[in-house]
DNA sequence: TATGCTATAGTTAGGGC
DNA sequence: AGCCCTAACTATAGCAT
């Protein structure tokens, strides 16, 4: 679409590649409300791009952590059946997420400075930063 | 676009509405794909949809949580910065963040198997499950 | 570099099977 | 339900500014 069809792989000059990229994120949103609108599904997205300091979020940080709440309440067992396209990434899925998940509860108790402490009287026994 | 315009909201008639929605799932898909193809970012998208037993997450399971790792390697407080729509919205990230963070990280120890472990001699004091 | 234009490639609503 | 068709509509590549 638009004057002229492009290849499917990366556009080589790099200002080229950022006007695309500017222009189909902002269709890609558009459509993703559409999406969310017209059919009353939720839905979030999330793009890292390089040319960003940061990832975007959509709709909202907030709505995409309710989206992902929702993600995560399916439980791991129930996930694992054949809805995917990636069989083959499915098998490192569980791992990646205890890795992924083990390395965020850390930094987050790290942010909210319960780190370091070896076992606190309130039950809550925290797992010490390696090499931190 | 299609034989007729469609208003921006709700498709009430159900049958419609699983129509419309796999459709434009699929555009969606695509466009996804094109947009991290051309411009070489990395990108997921979660979608939760009531007619569906569980959330579809592209481009795979595992991709996904690659992105969300770019995403959780921003420092909170670095996140906290001007580029999201709302604001509001963020001014409660960090807590749903954190508390989210710790409900899933009960669930992944529990499905580990290491739940109700008070101490082990690896050094891992793992947090009991409150509540059952 | 960003914004606006527009010809044209691409998407999809409604319908048939 | 799913798949194909195509008119009608939208998104965007290449330019111009």
């Amino acid at each position: 679409m638009g004057r002229r069809r492009v290849q499917h792989e990366l556009i080589s000059k790099e200002s080229v590649r950022k006007v695309t990229f500017k222009k189909r994120r902002a269709g890609l949103k558009k459509k993703l409300s559409e999406l969310t609108t017209l059919c009353g599904v939720t839905a979030c997205a999330i793009i890292c791009a390089s040319f960003d300091h940061q990832p975007e979020i959509w709709p909202s940080p907030a709505e995409a952590v309710r989206v992902l709440d929702k993600f995560n309440n399916f439980p791991i067992k129930r996930r694992d059946m054949n809805n995917f396209d990636c069989l083959e990434d499915l098998k490192d899925l569980d791992h990646l997420l205890k890795e992924k998940i083990k390395v965020i509860a850390d930094k987050i108790e790290c942010e909210m400075g319960l780190k370091s402490i070896p076992a606190n009287t309130d039950g809550h026994n925290i797992r010490p930063t390696k090499g931190g």
